[in-house]
DNA sequence: CATGAATGAGCGTTCATTCAT
DNA sequence: TATGAATGAACGCTCATTCAT
């Protein structure tokens, strides 16, 4: 987690700024992985300050409250979908094949992740409007990243001129709903299949004549890896 | 509601049966406001009680405990899409603009209840696993009602041979990203907008050329944009 | 349960004698199983109406309160001592052996309702002092019973002049025991064994001479039956 | 409370044992008080708390519900007479006279402690079964210190080959009376008086006539009656 | 900077009792 | 006379937060 405005929202009675990133990811890292697995009002402070070896009475000086420490977690949650993309993007020249690959980046981050990508659908609510507002701004930033490789296509004449926004949102649900609805998905799809069948269906909706040929060519190649 | 297993699982301590369906209802229309409004664990089974203008003790008469509220909140939420479908999609001879009235009909009723729709994606874990499974049967019931339209589109050859369960879901999805991301689409489409727009996107995905003729009747038709 | 001064102490309202009569032996035959099996407390007024097979609100016209039902419970309980030894007693002329018997008669009461007398020191306590004097007023009654066979053998000549009372709480405190402690008895001894060993001791302790040979001729007889 | 297993069943929230110690001495103390007066379940741990001056939250760092409390209550009242026991019995060197002094001691603490001894017939039923458990095997440790001079007086030839529980138990529930029916004995006996008489009688019954001498010899010194 | 004992408000739930029918 | 739905006070227990050390 990197240097982040919500991140900067959360005061700390500790001055040491080092100590401070390094004392929160032990902190964040420990309700991660309570808050996933058993919800976070299920989920006491206590349990957090044993997982992540420090005392109850620490937490509070790196973090206001309980909810503190579910913003500091979801925002790690949400930002990491945008952190991952580019990286998965750049090395396709194409633009459809770089907007394949980066929802197939998207889809493996929520796949490596599902009970964070749940988490982040279950627990959003329970933050305050304010801190809702940071963790909704860091989604919009992920979505961003996302929305310029679909802006890339219809950019490059591949998608017919469409809805940016609703057709990043259409690529981020499905990728969420591998995670949101795996009891479902899990015993009926590999995640490759899922990845696959769901781009083609929705790149299918948005192609061009131009669009389409690239389409054919880019799933010439194994579909499946 | 009407009969339903999920809902006789829960278990009541009065037996006059118009009776628990009358109080059952004062209660779970109390709890679904609450609970969509302060989040599940945020509310108090006195809370609950009060806004339903009963005491906190007769609600243990005709629940077991505050989970079986939510069960209750949770199958009404998700069982309304299924029920609500078939009278929308009787009106259509056509397969496909069958298909379009019913996601149609789905994303109408998770708009007139949004706060339902994004509780049942908050709250659903907190049920223990026996009553999760009753939800998560209840939505595949509702799904299974989708599906036969998707289903009848292929069968009519409209579209290609894709995975039913997916495209359903994927509708789906889209429908539900209408209430679970109001605060983002709320502000750039009307209800009517984003469904043109969404099932446009999934159709065209699935077309075949036949099907690509009905759609561009179809859309010739006067639709409310 | 005959005519009863603590029992009177109990107002219904209903007027019907027999009915009062019939419907309290239903409800404290019901009250006294469950209260045996799990204790007063943690029995519910509406658990003891549902194993009467009445309502709970039937039972308040019967009795003033809950207190009320384990008065009428503890009364039975408690008489039933002084009731059975009569019998008993009649069929031996000699005073000694009268006393065997009659001590006998009370532990083999005790022996068939161990629940019952283990309630008696489990719950009479729980009773207001109002009725807490009732309760020991008829332990009083059946105490008195046990004691006049006790002065019978002091009168004969067999037993020394000793404290009639102390002697009368000796053995109703051994047969006690046996339930009292019958956690502990029940795999040690049998119920004649307890008796006949119990009563040896106690006994023994108390004899004259006249009385040991009195003792010697009643022990030949064939002492476990 | 020394070193004791049924203790160390008992978990703490709190690591540092001196302190636990400290603060169920507090608990305890409040609770015995309480229990003993109101009885187990008129008795709420708000109160026990309120009369042991610490907040009720307080309690369960050192417990781990209210029949834990009750347990070390219970425990507590039953271990003090296998302990009390030893020091008075030392200073006897003659096997009847290290009984009756045994005896004495037994039935003194009981005495001191009267209401703690009804507590333990009253409650010990409230536990669950393990619990339980944990009470009678702290009873059969301090019966197990009686019963040891009940066998030193047989091996001397005082006593005749009797049951050794069984008297033991004669003994110990001669010991229990006093408190369970002090209503009844408070005012027609002393303590003294109790204790001599009672003890007069089951030592008489079991005397061999070695015995006998060794017993006038012991009454004959100067005894408060 | 770090600990962990202590607080106390507030939770879910039970149940003796009442009363309209 | 009998029912059983309804009440609401009170219970056991949890846990976010504080603060003396």
């Amino acid at each position: 987690m990197q240097r982040n405005f919500a991140v900067d929202m959360v005061t700390s009675q500790v001055d040491d700024a080092a100590l401070v990133i390094r004392r929160r990811q032990q902190i964040v890292a420990a309700a991660l992985k309570l808050f996933a697995r058993q919800g976070y009002y299920r989920t006491s402070v206590k349990e957090v300050a044993k997982a992540a070896k420090v005392s109850p009475g620490l937490i509070y000086q790196y973090v206001r409250d309980k909810e503190d420490i579910l913003l500091l977690v979801l925002i790690g949650c949400v930002s990491r979908y945008g952190e991952e993309l580019p990286a998965a993007a750049a090395r396709e020249p194409d633009p459809l094949a770089r907007l394949r690959a980066a929802f197939t980046a998207y889809c493996r981050v929520v796949d490596a992740n599902k009970a964070a990508a749940v988490l982040a659908y279950r627990s959003t609510r329970s933050l305050d409007p304010e801190r809702r507002q940071l963790v909704m701004a860091e989604e919009l930033k992920s979505n961003a990243v996302l929305a310029q490789y679909v802006q890339g296509c219809v950019d490059g004449g591949y998608f017919r001129q469409v809805n940016i926004d609703l057709v990043t949102y259409q690529l981020v649900m499905a990728a969420h709903a591998w995670a949101l609805k795996a009891w479902y998905f899990a015993t009926r799809f590999t995640i490759d299949g899922y990845i696959a069948q769901t781009f083609d269906i929705v790149a299918n909706g948005l192609l061009t004549d131009t669009g389409r040929q690239a389409m054919s060519q880019a799933t010439a190649r194994p579909e499946i890896r």
